[in-house]
DNA sequence: TTGCTCCTCACGTCACGTGAGGTGGC
DNA sequence: TTGCTCCTCACGTCACGTGAGGTGGC
């Protein structure tokens, strides 16, 4: 009864994803991911034959998380969607390097100083966004508390004048 | 120099206001505010003549922004936001009674009671959009820490080697 | 009278949804 | 071989944008 190793295949690790399994795993559907590539929103899974299938990896599924997680959080278009998600491959591309390991010390903070500067951009958005719930949040609690109290002057009213 | 009272009447309390008015006070075009009336999500203003000026109050406009922030905080569809709208139109019934004066206490409480379950079932999706806005703040919060801490190594290495 | 905004079609667009008809890998 | 998912058109839809051509109130 214990699992062995004869699942399919997507389920163990390293295996390449099909296009139905990504969706899945991101909660969108086929057609999307179609979509976003035809508008070059994703890559293109490269090297493909035509009418072959499609191909991703763990990385693909992330990546498309965090901009569908990005879209529907900060609410910008797929136009704006473009910007994030090409600062993305940026800060991709800054953290490969510095995993390869870079010698030069100058080099190396310029690094850090670019991934910094793209998580506070990103830290920018979503402090506005949480601002605007926050207002939203306090005048409903403000309008519970006008109704509590209500409420309450009812108790004290007499029950029949 | 004061002003005085010969400004473009809709400026004035209580005059009524055309579609571009409603538009510009809502941060929204004349095309929307008509498609939405279209689908029924706000009321057509009432006995109009074929081809006549749609004329709206300055409680048409509170209802749509209100709706319209609802709409792209929360980001629901335009048929979640059907709903939200009725139940906005509920709850301004609601508010109409109460204001009139209902003498009966047991109509009162009720007319309460029925006020705080909507502001609470706002409140939840409200609060689930935070909690989501919050994960993803710690998220980058959290990076900028890691940045900072590597930065901060630099500093403390030999300038060079 | 001149501008401006308004009106109603009606076609365009963005971000996909939904079959139609066919091929390809466990 | 049978299912299942995949593929590519291609048309449909939702939420508006954008003229086209015309009427109406300060």
């Amino acid at each position: 009864m214990t699992e062995t190793t004869d699942m399919p295949a997507p389920e163990r690790e390293g295996a390449p994803l099909k296009i139905g399994d990504v969706a899945k795993l991101a909660g969108t559907t086929p057609r999307t991911i179609r979509y976003y590539e035809e508008i070059g929103l994703l890559p293109a899974s490269g090297g493909r034959e035509p009418g072959a299938h499609r191909t991703y990896s763990q990385a693909d599924v992330d990546r498309l998380i965090e901009v569908m997680r990005l879209r529907t959080l900060l609410g910008v278009s797929l136009d704006g969607l473009k910007e994030l998600v090409e600062a993305e491959d940026n800060r991709e591309a800054l953290r490969r390097e510095w995993h390869e390991g870079v010698p030069d010390p100058v080099r190396r903070r310029e690094i850090l100083e670019s991934l910094d500067e793209h998580a506070e951009r990103q830290l920018k958005m979503v402090r506005a966004r949480r601002d605007e719930i926050a207002v939203l949040e306090t005048e409903l609690l403000e309008r519970r508390a006008r109704i509590g109290r209500r409420l309450r002057e009812l108790e004290d009213e007499p029950a029949t004048a």
